[in-house]
DNA sequence: CTGTTTTGTAATCATTCAATTACAACATTC
DNA sequence: GAATGTTGTAATTGAATGATTACAAAACAG
């Protein structure tokens, strides 16, 4: 039935390139530290989550400290970089260049916090404003954001609210799991399409299959 | 110099009725919590700062899950008794009706996250989406925002997405402690201004009194 | 005054957890 | 095929911390 010993035989664990490994992390740590905070996540939850044991995780990052930090700082990384690769794009001159622009923008935004560890660590990056180290990538990440919206897109200022603000929004509504109580208050459901608008069936066909991946 | 004895003397506690003491604690967990998280606060720290000893902390409330419960739900119910308020007051009917309610809102909702505890307390209650009390808190009491926005103020969904994402993203220029370093980078300033426009006098004339406050 | 309730603390316990140590197995190089 | 480096774990430890216990002193009731 089992191989060699009588116990268990907890599959030899593969050998896999620290590189690799290490990627494995993050995404494991972003999701635990997401939904757990960074005080409330155990290097062993994100070790399991990884598929690995507990001295692994802290001999990769040195700390807890330092992985959390990276996580964080890969979050705000792919934000930026989400956003940059939009404005790189080639865009037509018309009427509705702004709104084209601000639609693709929004895309982007909703593609990237689809990924549940992404959406929360950012937002524990939000709530760490007194940390020193996380707070300062917060504020620099988000005016970086800023910068970019005002001198790339060329947004006027009231522009440039409204679409930080929606993305606030989305961010709340998704964090707080909102479409897990659809069909126990259609108000719910109300409040989300009138949030999302078009782009609803992207987030909720991404939290569905989030949901059966998990089943 | 000091009295009976040559140690610090810690003065001998005055006695407060419970309840009173009750209050004292609330106010002090909704500040540690809200910047530490609900792991990583300590029934210390929360002692401390209401000044008495950790054990008290603990036998008022039973254990610190309860007290963090509380907190939230405190924060919650003046979020919704400010909005309620509000909308209570008569209002004149005219073109500009709208605006202006929407303007007291806006007033009574910067008022309460002026308290930093509250604005930190609610923004971590929208964290723990996936604690099933917390959460379910967090989700009703948003939707109960939802319910008076659309059926008490009569505003369109376009007014109410604009209205709340604006509230939550003040919450985070707020969270992330962007005033802190209007003096480093000048776009903070800017991002502040065209965010919180006319409000922004009263935001940062509370965090300046806030911060004499501390020292 | 005497007894009881309320308000409070000091000391301690049991658990959790990040970090360290020591070691093992595989891979690569020479 | 030894020597070296890489990838991994089991076992342990030391500190932190929520909770409990036992006790003290003030307030109050009769």
């Amino acid at each position: 039935m089992n191989e060699t010993s009588g116990i268990a035989a907890a599959q030899p664990t593969e050998r896999i390139p620290a590189a690799e490994r290490r990627e494995q992390i993050l995404a494991a740590a972003s999701v635990v530290f997401g939904e757990r905070g960074y005080s409330g996540a155990t290097t062993d939850q994100v070790a399991r989550a990884a598929g690995i044991s507990q001295p692994y995780v802290v001999r990769m990052f040195g700390t807890k400290e330092n992985l959390f930090l990276e996580v964080v700082a890969r979050a705000l990384e792919r934000l930026v970089a989400g956003f940059r690769q939009v404005l790189a794009e080639p865009r037509e001159h018309g009427d509705d260049e702004r709104e084209l622009l601000i639609a693709r923008l929004g895309a982007a935004y909703v593609d990237l916090i689809e990924d549940r560890g992404i959406l929360l660590s950012l937002m524990q990056a939000f709530l760490s404003g007194h940390n020193p180290v996380v707070g300062a990538k917060a504020r620099a990440g988000f005016l970086e954001i800023y910068r970019m919206l005002r001198d790339e897109a060329g947004f006027p200022p009231d522009t440039i609210r409204g679409f930080l603000a929606d993305g606030m929004l989305f961010n709340t509504l998704l964090a707080i799991r909102l479409p897990d109580i659809f069909d126990e208050d259609p108000d719910a459901e109300e409040l989300m399409r009138c949030t999302f608008r078009g782009k609803l069936d992207l987030v909720l066909g991404a939290t569905a299959a989030e949901a059966a991946k998990h089943a």
